[in-house]
DNA sequence: CTGAAACACGCACTAAAATGCATATAACCG
DNA sequence: CGGTTATATGCATTTTAGTGCGTGTTTCAG
């Protein structure tokens, strides 16, 4: 991992997190950057003072709050798709060709890769390309065609033909549901094709699955539950529910 | 491993690897090239007032943090390019055909079209698909390919070959600079196939010009300018200034 | 209204930077 | 060849930037 030594090296690491993420909390930069929280309050005021970012109680905003568009949608559970997105960052290794899928958990994951990945990374979700546009060492791709605005991605046969180019290493899966024996189902028709290239295309399969979906069961099934090689989810969970995933095979990790 | 005896050459040295590791520790270049802490700060001294890297406390960092983009240059001239993009939104009909290239004014425009337009609309920039996300009927095909992430834009061989496909109505243009004489020119190569492109695929072709790009010329030419349809510029920018694109047929819009 | 968290300020300590000076080496020139 | 000069370097000294801690104050949420 990177370390940061210089001083200066870590406000400008700051204000990437800020434009990834949108707000930024002074006790958990103390925690990341391992120094005290009144060095990162100095640090906030003196970026303030530089016009690069709004000091607020707690933390930073960014000075123009709407330029990057925000979704309710992604309100809910916010804290929980957090640290699933976290744990899932853990698994991208330097140099991967990684697929990304629509939906907020996988946009969760995009603004929480570690900061000097270097890989490509093949997404069909415009919002996830600009989480992405803000490290340095990741490549790109965008997946084109007809965009959903519902699920803020594109998701035709253009976008599944794309899909079908690329031999990933790893894949990460946005789901609406997961059963042992009914396997992964989707709400929306138009994306079974697509994630199930998604899926083929790539070496493991990373779903993260918050607790309300892990056994739940949507209109259109896309593939077994065997293919997924590993399922991320919630601290909370039973072993008992997770049992018949690992008995598949299914790397869990709970987070 | 080549000993290095020459001062110049372990400058050289030292750019080098800036430009491979983002940061330069001057303790570690102390010890890295065997000599004392005091010429290493020399030497970044010297570099940083040769304009080739900053230096900071501790040692150096590059001037460009690889990512210096878009968010930055967005607030520039906010309040006109705004008005510049609702003179521009008013050229749309209903049932049309647009396409939208890359550029801070361009998603300006995508902000401010009539909340009930009925278009399709194409566009390059992840951005601005989002931004059209949030009309009810808005039709959006998102152009794939790399992204450039200076310009938050897909901009490569494949994108222009997709663009090839539709032909437009309209298009909306972000230009980096609008000659009479030299035409209409870029500051990035890799884009002169792709604008080229979004002027012949349509019918009228709309540049919004602040005043400052208003008679520039940039290193590349992408197209001549009687090719543009309709200018539209700051309301400030003098009657003789806009003559010459008059006289090539242009209609020319101050707002 | 009250307790906890966040903040602001001053102080002490460390590391890095600037500065002046001494020395060594290489280049230059008669 | 020998002496002068320019450049590069290291060392000592002073300044400054960065940091953490303690104390008292402000802000916020229940």
């Amino acid at each position: 991992m990177a370390v940061i030594d210089l001083p200066q090296e870590r406000r400008e690491m700051m204000l990437r997190e800020l434009r990834r993420k949108g707000k930024l909390v002074a006790a958990e930069l103390s925690a990341e950057y391992g120094v005290s929280e009144d060095t990162i309050r100095r640090d906030l005021g003196e970026l303030a003072s530089a016009g690069l970012l709004k000091r607020v109680h707690g933390g930073a905003l960014p000075l123009t709050p709407s330029n990057m568009p925000y979704y309710e949608r992604d309100k809910c559970k916010q804290a929980v798709k957090n640290e699933l997105a976290i744990a899932a960052s853990q698994l991208v290794k330097d140099d991967q060709l990684i697929l990304i899928g629509g939906g907020t958990t996988t946009a969760e994951i995009a603004r929480n890769l570690p900061i000097n990945l270097r890989a490509t990374v093949v997404t069909t979700s415009p919002l996830i390309a600009l989480y992405l546009a803000e490290y340095a060492h990741i490549e790109i791709i965008m997946v084109g065609g007809r965009i959903n605005k519902r699920e803020l991605v594109t998701s035709d046969a253009e976008a599944t033909a794309k899909i079908r180019c690329f031999q990933a290493d790893l894949c990460f899966l946005g789901v609406c549901g997961v059963h042992p024996e009914v396997g992964i189902t989707s709400t929306l028709y138009e994306e079974v094709d697509l994630v199930r290239a998604l899926i083929e295309q790539s070496g493991e399969v990373v779903a993260t699955v918050t607790a309300d979906k892990l056994g739940a069961i949507a209109p259109y099934v896309v593939a077994s539950a065997d293919n997924i090689t590993h399922i991320i989810t919630e601290k909370q969970v039973p072993q008992e529910n997770l049992a018949p995933y690992r008995a598949l095979g299914i790397e869990v990790i709970q987070a």
